[in-house]
DNA sequence: CAGAATCCGTTACGATACTG
DNA sequence: CAGTATCGTAACGGATTCTG
């Protein structure tokens, strides 16, 4: 269990508080979820088939975890086979910018990233091969 | 957004390419190393030190990440007492401008983000009273 | 339809001890 | 100092089945 009440010694221990709601949030699937909800509210098969790996127990622990920090919200709709609807929040949209931020960066830096991966690859084969 | 309509069934799914590097990197301690690093080079046993809770072997594992995927580099010092140095890379660099936005994003919305989660369990508790 | 419940393998992570 | 090696546990995630 990481600490709470740590304040040790040097000064700049940063346990920083934020480390437990971002492991909250940037979760496997949060991004993902949250990148949809951003364009428009979606029901939860809908949101299945858009992100076709995901189970649905995974789904469901995501929905909710994004519920309870109030970044998403749930709302049934209908009664009859009953419907529910997600969308984002204003807190949640608080966060788009960001996020975006970030899936942006992956996809523009995905081609260095292949190329780092490929030479980290085989250095490490190569000193491997001097053993 | 990417889609889709390709494969029906459950193979190996790739419904989104950077999803497994953003899990390379946006896990558990890489955020909070890269944020130090982004600030000055530094060294295993300084890294331990400002991350308390991290042990040696999770951060080697973040660092050897990191440094696969580009974002930071391993510097060997001088060979006395061995000394090494993490450092941030260029393609690192071009990640700092996302991830702080995500982690000023935490540290403003975080009054807020706890407002939302007391609701949320206040209400829990009380739908659980109903049964 | 929207999810809860189960089972179960894989992985992550912490704690600890050891080495060049 | 900068890690590696080993061990055990807990959490995660996937597949599947069931239900209001």
């Amino acid at each position: 269990m990481p600490n709470t009440t740590a304040s040790a010694s040097h000064r700049f221990t940063v346990d920083f508080p934020h480390r437990e709601l971002l492991d909250q949030v940037l979760d496997k699937w949060s991004l993902l979820v949250l990148n949809e909800l951003c364009e428009r509210p979606l029901r939860f098969g809908e949101l299945r088939q858009i992100i076709e790996s995901v189970t649905p127990k995974s789904l469901t622990a995501t929905l909710r975890r994004l519920e309870r920090n109030g970044i998403i919200e749930r709302v049934v709709l209908g009664t009859r086979p009953v419907a529910v609807q997600y969308r984002i929040t204003p807190l949640g949209k608080t966060f788009r910018a960001p996020v975006e931020g970030i899936l942006q960066w992956a996809a523009e830096q995905m081609p260095l990233i292949e190329q780092a991966r490929e030479r980290f690859d085989e250095d490490a084969e190569e000193a491997e091969r001097q053993l």
